[in-house]
DNA sequence: CTGAAAGCGCTAACAC
DNA sequence: GTGTTAGCGCTTTCAG
């Protein structure tokens, strides 16, 4: 392999658009018709200039055609971490049918720390993308700021805030704590606690399931924060903390199905019979919640049809039809019962 | 929000260099060199562009750049998925050391899926990546064909094949599995099975695992495949087949941690006591090993290192220092012992 | 339906 | 240290 010495470039001469077209035997702007209007050339044409293509192996730098024509045909979705499984599925997704309908989707990772926002997103708004695609709205003033700024179409997921910039695809975290809530309320538990990560969303949720319960006229015996992100062992080490108030039933909300996986987990080694004495709902459906002994009840949501969504809201406004319509879509949840309630 | 009818440009009009030139007073040139190469400029001038480019809110196109200098400071990631606890890690990890080194990383997710792949391929590469990174090896000829055209530095992580296009950095599966079963050997262990996904690396590491094993005159007795990705379910399944030769203690190695889980979680409801007649070993040392009851042993790997090592070949390379040198960088791993074995 | 000319935003190369 | 000129690869516009 060529490799470059010092500030040399560092991409080899590629073949230009020139290049295939004196190939086929026509004009440049004939291959760039073949490639970008395709209905505007003759079959024949078309032909001719796809074999030179392929034959070359030409790739189209879609970088010069940038500045001319404004339009990148990349979009680019911003996400604090790609750890997260729900992220992993809406990402997936998205990125799926983005590349269907003709953009490609590039990922950043990073955010949710004010000072880095600013950086990162400056970064991904220097790549011109035709529209964005963002994790929520935990970030900073300035960088918000800036995707306004962009003026560009921006799907916000997971979150649904009240004010999207533009466009929203997700949860109403408010009502997934309320229906939580409301659900224990009804298999007739009178005793609460709430155990969740220390992010907006999961905040959000926590504060749904307590202003309904209070609203029931019940207690919240615990109310336990954890620093974000949630992990196993804070749910283990919580139910250390929970013990003294196990002499009788208590239901808990966690903000994550790895909370309540630890809680349940550390219930078994320390003797507390699930659910008799204590029953857990968690967050996110994640294969660990359905596959646990005992099987752990949680809040299923659909990131394939959030990713998928939010890429159809994206398309239809891109196409320039529909614009404004669809400016926040609440996806469904639903609670799945198993054997920790 | 201004927003595009049918075909028209979908960006605003946005600052031109020369836009920041005219209201600090200097050439363009000038401006592009604050921006490329700072010392080259005095730092009054400096001042002057930078206090510009801060008050209109500047951002630089890199599109435009981009046929001229043929340099894009961006590195291209493609990895299969990125549910992958392991991936997650790696792609972080690179991902913050790359844009400290002033590099742009972006993430395409496909592949391992022959025609997928050479499409995938082709849209990554049309964007000119300075550098790429690949996950592994699983990649259909004509695509990996394409890398090599490419001409540019590639890493390999995750997989350290045996003749890497160019750098390399990862972890010699085979050896994994060896050193696995001479854990199992040493703590007197006679009877074993591999449950494994079937993708090359796991199936590598398999290999590497029954190898050993038959070298040192022991007997598998049961070598059990599932589709790729590796689930928790596959895990709890595979225990009900393996139940009848529980009869006497049998040592399992798995090819995730997931499947490991599973196997003991199943064990645990079918009442085969773990590690007495069961002893298990899973991979990747996720949280879920590490926190379980009884916490499962596995083969720890380091994937921010792993992520950050890849980062600095690169950055060496692309700084046109130290070319050629670590073709193959091997991660140590190590097997953390815990309740299962 | 196809081609020629002009120019996108930016930066190498070469003056000054 | 800074400005000027030319041109990157592609597409827009306008002519044929």
């Amino acid at each position: 392999m060529s490799v470059p010495v010092g500030d040399r470039p560092i991409l080899p001469a590629s073949l230009k658009i020139a290049d295939v077209a004196a190939a086929a035997g026509v004009a440049p702007m004939t291959v760039s018709r073949v490639l970008n209007a395709p209905d505007r050339v003759t079959p024949e044409t078309t032909a001719k200039v796809r074999e030179a293509i392929e034959r070359l192996g030409y790739v189209p730098s879609i970088g010069a055609a940038l500045p001319q024509s404004r339009r990148s045909r990349t979009v680019a979705a911003i996400v604090p971490t790609i750890a997260h499984p729900m992220f992993a599925g809406v990402l997936q997704a998205f990125s799926g049918s983005m590349r269907h309908g003709g953009y490609r989707v590039t990922l950043s990772v990073g955010g949710y720390n004010d000072d880095d926002d600013e950086a990162l997103f400056r970064t991904v708004l220097a790549q011109k993308p035709d529209a964005l695609l963002v994790a929520g709205s935990g970030y900073s003033p300035g960088a918000w700021q800036m995707l306004i700024e962009a003026a560009i179409p921006v799907v916000e997921f997971w979150d649904i805030s009240a004010r999207p910039i533009d466009m929203a695809v997700g949860f109403d975290h408010a009502k997934v704590g309320s229906a939580v809530a409301a659900y224990f309320l009804a298999k007739g538990h009178d005793r609460f606690a709430v155990l969740t990560a220390s992010d907006t969303r999961a905040l959000t949720r926590a504060r749904g399931f307590t202003e309904t319960m209070t609203q029931g006229g019940a207690s919240i015996v615990l109310d336990r924060r954890i620093p974000a992100p949630s992990t196993i062992a804070a749910g283990r080490e919580c139910l250390r903390d929970l013990l003294a108030l196990l002499d009788r039933r208590c239901a808990v909300f966690c903000s994550s199905d790895l909370l309540a996986f630890g809680l349940v987990t550390e219930a078994g080694v320390q003797g507390v019979p699930v659910p008799e004495h204590l029953a857990v709902c968690g967050f996110g459906d994640f294969e660990l919640a359905a596959m646990n002994e005992p099987a752990i009840t949680s809040v299923s949501l659909d990131g394939t049809a959030t990713g998928r969504t939010a890429a159809a809201c994206l398309l239809r406004r891109l196409g320039g039809e529909g614009r404004r319509d669809p400016d926040r879509v609440q996806m469904p949840f639903r609670i799945v019962e198993r054997a920790t309630t």
